[in-house]
DNA sequence: ATAATATGTTGACAGTGAAAACATTGCGTG
DNA sequence: CACGCAATGTTTTCACTGTCAACATATTAT
């Protein structure tokens, strides 16, 4: 039987829960270790035990988002399975909508370096189709249905490379953009802007 | 005859341009008000008789550097005026450049609310093409290449608002992947195809 | 010249990430 | 079962950060 005031029992998951919560409630600024520390009810230093620093925690923190994220990606991808130029239209709302709901994973995820872990780490996962949910890439699935999308479409006249610049760029840019929207120059409904973009033959026609 | 150890004579642009100095030698992270005041030879709280906060004075670098930043988009801007499909492309593409020479602009552009002042204090700077140079909203020469392009193009069959979160959006998303390119999937000169994407006729036919 | 103001300094405080030394628990091996 | 070692948690401490209050000095206006 556990003493109840010292073994914790699985504080690494809980630092991780405890994380994401306190992101979610007092934004990317408000997040720190001793915040998430205290609210595991446990000492300043004791996610030393379980995490290099900070930003290996993070890292941890956005595994578990860039999991809700993968799922996100992987509805439309299998929904559309069928018509790759639809899937890839309904992936990349898919991001936005994603992002545009949790935008303090935007800011994180671009200010951490799990991505660059990712690639190091395991190249295979963003080329390998197998593992997206669990581990891998978080933006293999995007990447695939490029692919995809380059191998059927006729009308394409794009490498495969300039055609993932592309997509993810104008994706990831609007994600971005409607993250901020207070800094943009007119008010309105970008979400509802950015889907009829999308789904205009403008973008991939 | 001023004395040389108090009055410092022009402190206020002299922490701005200390503080550029910084960003660009340590980096985004290494930015603290401490270092700028003491690479000024000055106490660390004198920043604070010239800037409200850490923030404000973060945002007056950012004014420093939006204004290389405008100049960079006014050259094609100007030389391009003929033609605005041309002159869309070209400023996408200084745009993809200028950030793509100075990263770390990019996140304290979108970490600072420089954006959300300048929206505030000054609408009309954004709207008006006179002021471009100077205080003025550093994406309204952007936004004016877009306006312009929409009314020209007789192609085209986007709302002005699609249409600039299009624009926007592809060139800032690739300006931000393109300043992660460890976090892309493969290795390449990702500004060149950028370039001869921008150039193709998938963007803006 | 003197008062008001602008500008700079000192010292302090709370919050941060991190390391070192120490304490407690639980597990594996004899 | 007992013992020792590894895992986990705590305390203490450090350097660094942004910011404030109180004080000092210079500049400017009256």
């Amino acid at each position: 039987m556990p003493n109840q005031n010292y073994h914790h029992g699985d504080l690494k998951t809980e630092l991780i829960k405890e994380g994401i919560k306190l992101l979610n409630s007092e934004g990317y600024e408000g997040v720190s270790l001793r915040k998430i520390a205290k609210a595991c009810g446990v000492s300043q230093t004791a996610p030393y035990r379980h995490f290099k620093n900070k930003d290996d925690l993070i890292n941890a923190i956005l595994m578990e988002a860039m999991q809700d994220f993968s799922q996100s990606l992987g509805k439309p991808a299998e929904e559309y399975a069928a018509d790759p130029q639809k899937q890839l239209k309904a992936i990349g709302l898919a991001y936005i909508e994603f992002f545009s709901k949790n935008p303090d994973y935007l800011k994180l995820l671009f200010s951490s370096d799990l991505l660059d872990k990712l690639n190091t780490e395991s190249q295979l996962a963003f080329h390998s189709k197998s593992r997206h949910f669990e581990t891998g890439h978080p933006f293999a699935i995007f990447y695939h249905a490029v692919k995809n999308y380059a191998a059927s479409s006729s009308e394409n006249t794009m490498s495969e490379q300039e055609l993932l610049l592309y997509c993810w760029g104008l994706v990831h840019g609007i994600a971005v953009l409607l993250t901020n929207t207070s800094k943009l120059p007119f008010e309105g409904d970008y979400l509802a802007i950015a889907k009829s973009l999308l789904e205009s033959e403008e973008f991939l026609r």
